[in-house]
DNA sequence: AAGCGTTATATCTTAAGGTATACAATGCTA
DNA sequence: TAGCATTGTATACCTTAAGATATAACGCTT
């Protein structure tokens, strides 16, 4: 048993970007024209014409321009407004394959039963959220090492249970997520903390006990930290190092 | 600009459940024949013996049971198999129907761009991630302490950024999940601490220094922990007090 | 054996989609 | 400047598949 889903944009209740029309959009891009592009996915020329008129004339603005005549008879180009539109279905359609992979996985065929397990489209509190590659995982007796490359190149270490490695089937050059809580980042005042990356602070929110800070670590990742106002005078701007905990960063997939 | 997406099954490639058949059955369930649940749905009746017709030559078991003449003329009923299958549809929507409205929520009407977010669906490496009820929210100036109930009543608290308060919109009633990895769990030792829960051991799993011990915390609950084995001497069916530090723990929803 | 409510099937209707073709627009070329 | 090439635009016609309606078959009751 598979699981399909075929995701859909609507505009006032009726059907506006669809898989069919965005490989035709795709093809019209590639082609230059409407009918070239029809031949290409294929289909009839009459529903390409339909599906592009219907999509410009739902769209609060035009998704191609087409010009009648000309050099080579006329043409079809997208604009960039729809480019942008491509770009972001695409981005959405990604997300959406990955959950229904993940709920495939808890399908059970023969029995038509699921493995109940939690929510899968989470929204976590953690303000923490930071995407990186993995460049090498060392395995000990319980716990594994997953050491991680963010953008900016700083090192990440994570330490996870192995039984998680497994579960997660982490596996060097996959793109993860380190996630941790603002209240696990502390400033460097120990040298042989596990991590530490360096940074800027970009953002600075005082309160009575309480601070704030958001430190830009590099290519924009970005870590936010709580953390007690009395321990050290801070300004945006600042040079500093954050320290966050190994083993309290979870890895998401 | 709204996001749709019907979830189907799919069976040697070919539709097998799609969201009108599975009103379609409830609506058999219901009325106990084909006939009436087409007039209920509404639908003509041969679409609706075709569609229940399909269902069943793609099933490896039948999902209803038809019976043509006798005393009511017949009748139509949902198998045991047929029941399961339709729990099991109402799960997975559920999941879906969370995930689309996530999805569309990151998606600005206007500009049709996306706020790029980071997975959304996600799988993380915490072993813990337990569902329970908000019960209160109690904001201080920075972070937040939320409580929850678990299934079997233990009282779980959590601290949060209140920003974190405001972003996942935590609500007293509603269900969320509380996660954390199983090396921020300990024993009790200071009866002071934040969160104790209460529970069995139901699983042990010894190493040269490390110890993984799975706690049942009532009503099937389980809290997986990864403690120093010398702390102190375990055993399956023992009862324990378990430790979560309140800052360790992440809410999702 | 007639009646009933149902499943099952056959026939008809309709709507969607495809094919084909005519027409309009424009720059290029001779 | 007149035709030509090429493409978009629009329409007429055909094909096909989905849906609705009508009818047959069934098996039990009375």
């Amino acid at each position: 048993m598979e699981l399909s889903s075929a995701l859909t944009f609507e505009m006032l209740g009726k059907p506006f970007l669809l898989e069919k029309r965005i490989v035709l959009l795709h093809a019209i891009k590639e082609h230059g024209s409407i009918s070239k592009a029809a031949k290409a996915v294929p289909m009839s020329y009459k529903s390409a014409w339909e599906a592009v008129d219907v999509m410009n004339s739902l769209s609060p603005e035009p998704i191609v321009s087409r010009e009648t005549g000309g050099k080579d008879g006329g043409g079809t180009t997208i604009t960039e407004y729809g480019e942008t539109l491509l770009k972001n279905y695409a981005l959405l359609k990604e997300e959406h394959t990955r959950f229904l992979e993940r709920l495939s996985e808890l399908t059970d065929i023969k029995s038509g039963t699921f493995k109940t397990i939690g929510r899968l489209a989470m929204q976590l509190s953690a303000r923490n959220q930071i995407q990186a590659e993995v460049v090498s995982v060392t395995p000990s007796s319980v716990h594994a090492d997953v050491v991680l490359a963010l953008k900016s190149g700083q090192r990440l270490h994570v330490e996870i249970t192995q039984e998680a490695v497994e579960n997660l089937q982490v596996e060097v050059g996959q793109r993860m997520s380190a996630i941790f809580k603002s209240s696990s980042v502390s400033f460097l005042e120990d040298e042989n903390a596990d991590n530490h990356l360096h940074g800027t602070i970009v953002e600075l929110e005082k309160d009575d006990a309480l601070c704030k800070v958001v430190i830009d670590v590099g290519c924009h990742d970005k870590v936010v930290a709580v953390v007690d106002i009395s321990d050290r005078v801070l300004s945006v701007g600042e040079q500093i190092d954050v320290v966050v905990q190994k083993n309290h960063i979870i890895l998401g997939k």
